[in-house]
DNA sequence: TGTACATCAGTGAACGCGCGTTCACTGATGTAC
DNA sequence: TGTACATCAGTGAACGCGCGTTCACTGATGTAC
């Protein structure tokens, strides 16, 4: 069961695909969960926060915007890499799951594009933007980070995957700067 | 059986669920498909088919960007609106299918990114941007309309949904307006 | 116009399978005195 | 230091269920002569 607990290694949204990639007893399955439900949620859960964290520090950490996508992207590749099965699974949840577990992956990714909106309004260009824009903006960068991480869970895991792995992040970072290259022109016609 | 096909009632992803919304016991399912992944692709297939050539022909109609992107949003709510349940199977099939319907619905959607690029091309700002930076950008545009899509879906049909309806609309248009407002900026640093 | 036959849409019983969940259990590890 | 007991992780048999798929069938509609 430990192996499950790190996230690395179930293969099936069943609760016995569950337990056979743990190597266990589908029974031994309740001894941790009270259900799928719980073992979506908590998953759900540890996926986004820590990766909201890191991204939060990094908008912290480099304030200039090229340097902050470029940071945000790496740490999204990289983490997204390490947490594989992990973010496969939410994926999946994302639009088969339940009504309960659709709105808590909504509601995660709602908070963050809140938090980035919060930071966001400290940039000098967005300072007088309305709560309305800088939401369809945040709103905008999240959907592109979302896609970005749906791309990535395509390719085949291992090194064979790096170089298009590689492109893809490319493609994310120019995305990500193109979309920031249109706010100062925002509302100026 | 006619219900289903023409794409109003099922609710499920299931052979059984689909013989069950068409009122029709689960064996005569054979006589319309070989087995669910014939279903997906038909499916697949027509969803795209013509949502496409209504884009493109949006696209062809007016050309001034502003009105491009207003028409096309226009003719995205409301064909979704019309075939709901057409694009509820496919977005579930994006993330649980098997790789071979997966494999198709990527192809759909390369497709249109490769032939809003075509478009793309004839714009005056656009004529001497590189391949990969029209794809970049094509991309874009297509995974913030799968977005509004996904968001759509998740809208209760029927009349309680058309305000919520109208606000996703407005974001998505202001949202395809701020990337094509970083367009003449890209590459002048 | 009537008869014989073919095609077609749908039926209903049956199968084996993987699923989630229950239950009483076993044996190892930790804790109290 | 040794014994008694509690806690804990995992077992294994069993259940009822919905699934995809097979098979031989029925009855209505169309077609040929």
């Amino acid at each position: 069961m430990a192996r499950v607990e790190s996230g690395e290694s179930f293969d099936a949204l069943s609760l016995r695909g569950v337990a056979r990639a743990a190597g266990v007893v589908p029974t031994a399955f309740y001894r941790y969960f009270d259900g799928m439900d719980d073992l979506g949620l908590v998953l759900v859960e540890r996926s986004f926060e820590t990766l909201r964290a890191m991204l939060r520090q990094a908008r912290e950490q480099a304030r200039e915007p090229r340097r902050v996508i470029a940071r945000s992207v790496e740490i999204l590749v990289s983490y997204v890499r390490e947490h594989r099965q992990q973010f496969a699974f939410v994926a999946r949840i994302r639009s088969t799951g339940n009504g309960l577990l659709r709105h808590a992956i909504r509601s995660e990714i709602r908070l963050f594009a809140a938090e980035l909106a919060t930071d966001l309004a400290r940039f000098p260009v967005l300072r007088d933007w309305s709560t309305e824009d800088l939401q369809m903006l945040s709103d905008l960068l999240v959907n592109t980070m979302i896609a970005t991480i749906e791309e990535l869970l395509e390719v085949p895991p291992g090194e064979a995957g790096a170089q298009v792995e590689a492109a893809i992040a490319r493609r994310a970072e120019r995305q990500l700067r193109l979309i920031v290259l249109g706010v100062p022109a925002w509302r100026s016609r």
